[in-house]
DNA sequence: TCTGGGGTCCTAGGACCC
DNA sequence: TCTGGGGTCCTAGGACCC
């Protein structure tokens, strides 16, 4: 027997959590997100879904299409929490875990016929834990890779299990769509209507070569393997941490390098306490800005030494602002921090001088509190309150 | 439709080094 | 005087995903 992996996907997680701690919410349109322009809905439950409510739909929309739904604004602290509760579970019931997103993991069954002699057997048994512990439902994926794995989740929801035998995987890519696969975005999907590729079996008549030529050597090895339900690598290496960062959106748009300035100050300090808080140390900093017209641009800076507290982040976003800005109406303003070394790996390499370690930790002992809403300390010990 | 917030990876060009 | 080849780092933008 060949490899074995699940891909365990929860239903409507979001709009889900809420039913169960909303039971007055079951069988009714459920959007998770607040009402008003810019503003996007994140989930929504399967009775949403039938008036074309979808994730990431504006709410605007969402509403017109749906009016009599219920709209909650999200709850992140306790998606998590229940996540990790359902994850435990799936955790303990196979080797080869691997948690991809709040509401995504895979398992590794690999070798494992002794304990699951039938894998739909198995995944039904996970199903029922997860329903019997936590109330919720999954839909399962059952394929020899975790990209074939991943698309069989998706295939029949909610409460869908799906298992595609090895040696199926072109045909049941097939019966997917292109559309629907994974790495397929609406970009990608138009430059390939755009040369008359609508389906999997006309992709699959273009040579490794061609494909390369066109979309680049890595998307075009990427096309050339999912089309015959090849799995391109994803998910392989672990996930680790490459950048933090935050941003917001404004209705109406902001307008002046002072009105800005004044957001600045406190993402840069909540940037830094998460860099902090996962014991990183970031070598650049970057903002993001887009306008009224929805034009987005971005700069970037790497200082000759890395960036240790939240004041220099603030005063490095401070000069890109002044660099960039235009003048013109801002919708969204972010702060960036990548190029992240581990805490430790720093301070064997003497970036910093003792006095800025001992800076460095008093600002997180001081970015703790604050975020805690200790606004006392916030004023009196980093430079400046934002003037709102 | 009028487009969130948090991420990842890829590309292309330029700087700089050997 | 015209110009190699490889490698790494940095930047800006874009595609994609949940």
């Amino acid at each position: 027997m060949g490899e074995v992996f699940f891909h365990i996907d929860l239903d409507a997680f979001f709009a889900s959590v809420e039913i169960l701690d909303h039971p007055e919410y079951k069988g009714k349109p459920l959007i998770i997100g607040t009402p008003g322009p810019r503003h996007v809905a994140s989930t929504c439950s399967y009775e949403a879904r039938k008036y074309g409510v979808h994730s990431a739909m504006p709410m605007t929309t969402a509403l017109k299409l749906c009016p009599d739904a219920i709209c909650v604004p999200g709850r992140m602290k306790r998606y998590s929490e229940v996540s990790r509760n359902v994850m435990s579970i799936i955790r303990l019931f196979a080797p080869g875990f691997l948690q991809v997103s709040v509401d995504e993991a895979f398992l590794d069954l690999t070798g494992m016929e002794r304990i699951y002699p039938l894998p739909g057997k198995a995944a039904r048994k996970l199903k029922e834990m997860i329903k019997q512990e936590t109330g919720l439902t999954v839909s399962i994926g059952v394929a020899a890779s975790r990209f074939i794995a991943k698309l069989a989740s998706d295939y029949r929801k909610p409460d869908g299990l799906t298992i595609v035998p090895a040696g199926k995987e072109e045909l049941f890519v097939d019966s997917v769509g292109l559309k629907k696969l994974w790495g397929i975005g609406s970009s990608t999907l138009k430059s390939l209507e755009k040369r008359g590729i609508t389906t999997t079996q006309v992709l699959r008549k273009y040579p490794e070569s061609e494909l390369r030529r066109i979309f680049g050597e890595s998307s075009g090895e990427y096309l050339y393997k999912i089309a015959r339900g090849i799995d391109p690598g994803i998910y392989q290496g672990e996930v680790k941490s490459r950048s933090i960062s935050t941003e917001e959106t404004f209705y109406p748009d902001v307008y002046g390098y002072d009105a800005l300035d004044s957001y600045l100050l406190e993402m840069s300090q909540e940037v830094m306490f998460r860099a902090l808080e996962e014991k990183k140390v970031p070598r650049t900093v970057g903002i993001k800005l887009r306008y009224g017209d929805f034009s987005t641009t971005s700069v970037q800076i790497t200082p000759k030494r890395p960036i240790y507290s939240s004041s220099d982040v603030y005063s490095l976003s401070q000069t890109l602002l002044r660099d960039r800005y235009n003048g013109e109406g801002v919708r969204l303003l972010g702060i960036v921090l990548s190029g992240l070394y581990s805490g430790e790996d720093v301070e064997q390499r003497d970036f910093f001088s003792e006095k800025e370690e001992k800076e460095r930790k008093l600002e997180k002992t001081i970015l703790s509190l604050s975020q805690k809403g200790s606004k006392i300390v916030k004023a009196g010990t980093l430079s400046r309150e934002p003037h709102l």
